[in-house]
DNA sequence: ACCGGGATGGGA
DNA sequence: CCCATCCCGGTG
């Protein structure tokens, strides 16, 4: 009896540490094309980054780190970068790449993924999206559908259960940028354009 | 202990 | 536009 399994062969290969050895604003641009891959009992959803933000850590007044804030919570962003950041807002979770190297606390906001795998599961863990660019065009809709919750906050992106892999190609003329989302009390930060999407992309937020 | 705010999402 | 809902961080 055959048996249906929601994998593909060969299993998308993670990136290296070497990938997130580039400045903030660059890996920003690098991830979008990038597939994001979680694996929990239900199988392997994944999608591919369509939006991302970086947030510059202690020059930046919209990010957890301005002024070099240490707490629990944004321990990780002061290691080494290509770990997970994730933390709550409001109900929702919200995922981070860890940028910057050690004692420099940056981070990239995962904002938009489209779906690529396990499409079905994401439908069932987002019920209230009547449209499929509603599935994942929020960086709290997208977690929920991934199902990246706290317990991924702080593990590597190199291996299972939360990693990052090629994807595909996004050419430079099909980037565009802006100013970030949801951060109007950030004083002049709030203008700079540090947000990022693949031109056209149905699953960007807003 | 308490209290206020927030990198959101969904519904009126 | 409003608000649910909740963790974290600052304060006392």
């Amino acid at each position: 009896m055959t048996r249906r399994r929601n994998l593909v062969h060969p299993l998308p290969e993670p990136l290296d540490q070497s990938f997130y050895n580039q400045s903030t604003l660059q890996l920003a641009q690098s991830l979008l094309g990038k597939l994001l891959l979680k694996e929990t009992d239900e199988g392997i959803v994944a999608g591919f980054i369509v939006e991302t933000e970086a947030y510059m850590g202690p020059e930046d007044r919209a990010a957890h780190s301005f002024n070099n804030k240490r707490t629990k919570r944004t321990a990780i962003m002061f290691g080494e970068p290509g770990y997970a950041y994730t933390y709550v807002m409001h109900t929702h979770c919200l995922f981070n790449v860890v940028s910057g190297s050690v004692d420099d606390p940056k981070a990239v906001l995962i904002r938009g993924v489209e779906p690529y795998l396990g499409q079905s599961v994401m439908e069932k863990r987002r019920p209230k999206a009547r449209k499929l660019s509603q599935l994942t065009n929020g960086p709290g809709k997208l977690t929920k559908a991934l199902g990246i919750t706290m317990d991924d906050y702080g593990n590597k992106l190199d291996h299972p259960p939360l990693w990052i892999a090629p994807g595909r190609t996004v050419e430079d003329e099909q980037m565009n940028s802006g100013p970030r989302i949801g951060i109007d009390n950030s004083g002049e930060a709030r203008d700079y354009p540090w947000r990022f999407w693949v031109d056209g992309n149905a699953f960007i937020s807003k």
